[in-house]
DNA sequence: ACATTTTTTTGACCGCGGTCAATTTTTAAT
DNA sequence: ATTAAAAATTGACCGCGGTCAAAAAAATGT
């Protein structure tokens, strides 16, 4: 049997074994109700295969976030119709923030940031400036400097990043609370209030 | 024997000893180097006891960071010696991102951080409106609104929490990054280049 | 087909965080 | 001073995360 492409291979494959295990168990008992013993144990495998692939409980939800980016740019096109860059932003924002409270949850988000935090091993999804998030905004941006909406004393692909840190901000602060306030609509006041008044040139 | 206050008691005593042992080895060795079993035997007394005071090991870090509180009252007087509240506000995030990077560190503040968005028992330290540090940077914000600074559409304790939470989203960013890049360098162009305009009244 | 190297899998093992019933110490009442 | 109730302390115990040397399986060379 000659190797048809890496995602066949006898590894590849108790990689996915074990990492679909893991995502079927965090939805059914939650993520910290689930032991590693137990995902193999789901999974048909022993307990040191997992450490085979993944190096801690939470590497799972990281490689998990690598594919929000196809939901990003599932809403490309939607945020692309708004007619100017404070609503392109506005448009994204509301669309991410309903994705992530509905969908993804401030539980898996937990998880995230406190990985993010504190494993210096894995890798930074969250702040990725070469992920699809990042630069479909830096390109808002950019096109509102074009259309003299948005100042251009600083490069676009800063002002993505300070954006961005902001509304890390607020997932921050979502985290801490247990979503304590809704996600969409403190966000959107967030977005609205503070950070389309300081992109735009003033008036 | 009378009880003096409860300062005095055995059990503040306890408390105290295995604090300031956890505090002591955490110097020493780093956080993540020392275990509840180490603090207890500096401290002389059972591992049990330390659950009796406090519910994880990062509560320790949660308990010191109260008292950053009389930091930020020392620093009150400079800050306010400044001309504008952009300048005030300047002011106080250099101070409070050159104490956090020199004094704290960024691996305190990982663990600080970790623990505020994951132990859902521990106390907010972080996002807590009555703290010192939010009031000020409130009443600072209150007195450009009434000098005609600051915008007056929303309430400067709304204005304050939006602040504070994007000053969060780069505390997060620096943590994450390991400390890769510097906090206040980083930190002063971010509220000068997004928050301070976003705050200011529109000319 | 066989031998050799490389990759993958295994599960016993260790120290840790956290629990808790039992014990000791302190406090309060008479 | 004696006793009873409350508070503080203890350390054995459990399951978990994480390690690793050894075993099994797969790939490679001849």
């Amino acid at each position: 049997m000659a190797k048809k492409s890496k995602g066949t291979s006898k590894a590849e494959a108790t990689k996915r074994l074990i990492f679909e295990s893991a995502l079927t168990l965090f939805r059914q008992k939650g993520f910290n109700q689930v032991s590693i013993q137990q995902i193999t144990d789901y999974a048909g495998t022993a307990k040191g295969s997992f450490y085979t692939y993944f190096s801690t409980k939470s590497d799972i939800i990281v490689d998990a976030f690598w594919a929000i980016d196809a939901y990003y740019r599932s809403i490309e096109d939607e945020v692309s119709r708004e007619e100017d860059a404070a609503h392109k932003l506005l448009k994204f924002t509301e669309l991410q923030l309903t994705y992530v409270r509905d969908v993804i949850g401030v539980e898996m988000l937990k998880v995230l940031y406190a990985n993010q935090v504190s494993n210096e091993g894995s890798t930074k999804v969250i702040t990725d400036q070469s992920r699809f998030w990042h630069t479909f905004i830096k390109t808002i941006i950019e096109k509102g400097q074009q259309t003299g909406e948005i100042r251009k004393d600083m490069e676009s692909s800063y002002l993505a990043v300070l954006f961005n840190r902001a509304i890390r901000g607020l997932f921050l602060d979502w985290n801490i609370s247990s979503a304590g306030f809704d996600l969409v609509e403190e966000g959107l006041a967030y977005c609205r209030n503070l950070l389309i008044p300081a992109l735009s040139v003033r008036r």
